[in-house]
DNA sequence: ATTTATTAGGATAAAGTTGTCCTTTATTTT
DNA sequence: AAAATAAAGGACAACTTTATCCTAATAAAT
């Protein structure tokens, strides 16, 4: 019997913020706005609580919404390259990445590490730079086959 | 408003595992052997979780227990060679941490990658292979200072 | 043999994450 | 102006992880 099911990386909340910026990212590049309904349907993912992580990324200016008819979501095509995967997790999920001992030692730092400090210091700042160097441009022109890619 | 508290790489039950491991391993090369409640306050964890966790290293023959008066924690000298940090990660987490696409996207592969298939597979092997090339000596003897390191 | 100390294990509670539903607010269309 | 459409937001339900408590099983000490 195994305790847990821990996220491979990021939380679903930030899956699933992140396959909804890119398909809104796609879109907005065919010039359309899409409503929540549509993404949480492409993105397969849940209606209701794609709309809340769409809520937060409108709030942290990722993403941009309308309300009314015609209203949805969209990204400018100029935000696509200054919007980096890393404000897309942080909106999502804090920047808990970036903190701590990864065995929750609390006197473990530079002066004083911890046998895996420097591991640890390293396989985080691979992702971090990943996460700081992905625009959502790159990230969305990269998906060749766009859409089915999205779909899980 | 964040909607998340992920962990840095494992969860809780992993972290307090390996941290209760380690400590049986620096007893155990003193010759002592622990009990749940000296292990739960040097390492600054709840007692009765910690104890759970134990019993699932224990099923594991990550530790060794003995149950009694005078019984307790401990590892095999021997042991602390062949038990390596992804053992312990394995027993209390499972092997999560190894499979699926960083964004859950299911099409994603070596074939038809994500833009990230890439990245996310570096970082998680430098992970794994981090895992699986300490041993639990090491760590518990990189441990200079020792105790006072567990302490969170 | 009885008592005592300790792990094993079941039941359950608390907290956090994920997911749903419904109402309100804003905006467009008619 | 009224109706329709969409996001915003509040309340809450379901599930998972974390945490606690109590009893049973085991084994040493008396």
């Amino acid at each position: 019997m195994i305790l847990n099911e821990i996220p491979l990386m990021f939380s679903k909340a930030c899956e699933y913020g992140i396959r909804a910026t890119v398909y809104i990212a796609l879109q907005s590049l065919e010039g359309r706005r899409v409503i929540v309904n549509e993404i949480a349907k492409e993105i397969d993912s849940p209606i209701a609580f794609t709309a809340k992580i769409l809520q937060q990324l409108s709030k942290s200016k990722v993403i941009h919404s309308v309300k009314g008819p015609t209203g949805g979501f969209e990204i400018e095509r100029n935000n696509m390259n200054t919007v980096k995967l890393s404000m897309i997790v942080h909106a999502i999920d804090g920047d808990d990445i970036y903190v701590g001992c990864g065995l929750g030692l609390k006197e473990c730092n530079a002066s004083r590490p911890c046998p895996l400090h420097d591991k640890f210091i390293d396989i985080r700042n691979d992702l971090r730079s990943m996460l700081e160097n992905t625009s959502l441009y790159e990230l969305a022109t990269g998906l060749e086959v766009g859409l089915t890619y999205l779909k899980r």
